[in-house]
DNA sequence: CGTGTGACGCGAG
DNA sequence: CCTCGCGCCACAC
């Protein structure tokens, strides 16, 4: 058998390439489907170390608020977002509960 | 196996 | 919706 690489980290770069354009999942989302619902923050860190080809500016927290440590930091954040068609406003913030998304509809 | 850290989460006001 | 403060987990060394 295949054996996947196991790893929180894995999982979570694994799902976050998932995600479909025009969709945001949260940072304590992707942390729950991985089976560690309270490793929020481990999922940041992994965003800002891990594989950069990943769509990580369509994970945001659970505010809507977009991250600080992107490159260019929240306003480089938010010039992707709006490049995927997203609309984000001068606060830094997005529409959490109309850009949210589940891989289990 | 101890310590520090972080692109976070939640409760309370 | 905001801010303040503590807790949480996996990972690097």
């Amino acid at each position: 058998m295949t054996k996947k690489p196991v790893g929180f980290k894995a999982l979570v770069e694994d799902l976050v390439s998932t995600i479909p354009p025009g969709k945001l999942m949260t940072y304590g989302q992707i942390a729950a489907l991985c089976g560690h619902p309270l490793a929020a923050r481990q999922v940041g860190g992994i965003a800002h170390f891990g594989n950069p080809d990943l769509p990580w500016q369509r994970v945001v927290n659970k505010r809507g608020g977009l991250a600080s440590g992107f490159p260019g930091g929240k306003t480089g954040h938010k010039q992707q977002l709006e490049a995927e068609g997203f609309y984000v406003t001068e606060d830094f913030k997005v529409d959490i509960e109309e850009y949210i998304w589940w891989p289990n509809p």
